[in-house]
DNA sequence: CGTCTATTTGAATGTACTCAAAAGCGGTGG
DNA sequence: CCACCGCTTTTGAGTACATTCAAATAGACG
C-alpha cells in the first residue's frame, strides 16, 4: 500500500501536517484492478474519485454505432473520474476501465465533502486541480475543431510519448477522434 | 456601480460575512466596454479574472488562416478570461474582447491570491466554478469529435437561446468550428 | 450615399468515413 | 508446442461532410 506518490501529488500544492494527511488517509481505499477491468459503468453514478498509483486507467464514451471517444488517459499519477457524474449527483456517460493492470486509491464524494470542512486546505488543492484541468480541456476542445486528424495525432504523441509506445492504435484514434481504419491509412501515408 | 449580480453569485456557492464581501469587492474594478473593444490581446498575458455585469464578452484565438474559434460567450453573470495565462503567468493564445456594450467587474490575479489567504472559502466558490467549467469543455471536447456541424449548432441553440437571436451567423459559426459559408449552406437545407 | 462587413450561392476539392475483405498477431486450450 | 479463435491492423473502393475560392447580394453604419 505505497501511497507516497499521492502523498507527494498533495505536498506539491498544500502543506499538509502529519495529522491531516493521516485524516485524508483513513478515507482512501487502495484497490487493485487487472486491464479492462471496470471502475465505473456508463450510466451509473459514480461515487468516487480515483487516482492511479500505478497502471493506468482511461474513461470514455460511447456513441450511437458503439463508437468509443475517449476522454482521458490517467497514467501513474493522475486523478480521473466522471467529473459531470461527481459534480451533479446524476447518472453519467462515461465509463472508466483499465489499460493495463493498475492500483487505484479511491476516495468517497461523501467522505470528500466532510474533509473539505475538516482540512479546507484540501480546496486549494482540488481547486488548483480543476483549474489546470480546464485549462486542457478548453485548449483539446479548441485543437478538436481547428486541427487535422494528423496534427491531432502529432500533439498525442508529443503529450504522452510513453503511451504511444503501448497503446494499440485503436485507442489512440479513439482519443483523436478518428476511425482506426483511418488512422491506420495516415500511418502508412 | 451595482455589483449585487456578482455578490449574488457568489452567494449562491459560499456563505461571506457582511465585511469579507466589503473586503472582496475592495479589490474589484468596474470597467464599461464598447462592442469589439478588447479586454485581452492574443500574446499577452493575462492579469484579470473578468465577470461580466451586464453585456457579453467573448474569447476566441485565430489560426493561421486568420480564422477565428471562439472558446467562450460570456454573458450576463459569467467569469471568463484566459485560463491558460492566468494559471500559468505566460502569455496567452486568446484575445477578449466585447460582443455588445458591456460592464465588467475585474480582479487581479495578485489580489486574488491574497484575497484566497484572508477569505479561504474564496477556494470553495472557484473550486466549484472550475469544477463545473471542467464538465462544460469535457463534454464539449468529446462533442467537438463526434458531433456533425449540423449537431453543434443544434446543441448551441439549446444552450444559448438567447444569444442565438442576437448573435451574427458568422460568430456563430466560430463557436462551432465550421466555416461561415458552410452555416448559411446548411441553415438553408 | 458610399463603404465595409456579413450572407448567400455555386463549382471544384479534400479530408475523413463506411463497408468489405484480407492479413497479422496474441493468447488459450488441447 | 501447435492450432485455433478473436481482435487489431491493413488495404481498397465508393461516399459524405465540410472546405476553398470566387462572385454576387444584402445589410449596417457613419
Amino acid at each position: 500500500m505505497d501511497q507516497h506518490i499521492l502523498t507527494e501529488n498533495i505536498l506539491k500544492q498544500i502543506d499538509l501536517t502529519k495529522e491531516e494527511m493521516d485524516l485524508f488517509f483513513s478515507f482512501v481505499k487502495i484497490k487493485k484492478v487487472k486491464k479492462k477491468q471496470f471502475l465505473l459503468l456508463e450510466g451509473d453514478v459514480s461515487r468516487y474519485a480515483l487516482f492511479v498509483v500505478s497502471g493506468c486507467l482511461r474513461s470514455y464514451c460511447v456513441d450511437e454505432n458503439g463508437y468509443q471517444y475517449i476522454q482521458q488517459f490517467a497514467p501513474e499519477g493522475w486523478w480521473i473520474g466522471d467529473m459531470y457524474s461527481l459534480v451533479t449527483g446524476k447518472p453519467g456517460y462515461l465509463a472508466v476501465d483499465a489499460v493495463f493492470d493498475s492500483e487505484i486509491a479511491m476516495i468517497a464524494k461523501t467522505d470528500l465533502n466532510r474533509l473539505y470542512t475538516e482540512i479546507p486546505k484540501l480546496n486549494i488543492y482540488f481547486r488548483v486541480l480543476a483549474e489546470n484541468a480546464l485549462v486542457y480541456y478548453q485548449s483539446r476542445a479548441m485543437e478538436n475543431l481547428r486541427l487535422t486528424a494528423k496534427e491531432r495525432y502529432e500533439r498525442f504523441c508529443t503529450r504522452y510519448p510513453s503511451l504511444i509506445a503501448c497503446l494499440p492504435q485503436k485507442q489512440v484514434a479513439a482519443y483523436i477522434g478518428v476511425t482506426p481504419e483511418f488512422l491506420s491509412k495516415m500511418l502508412n501515408q
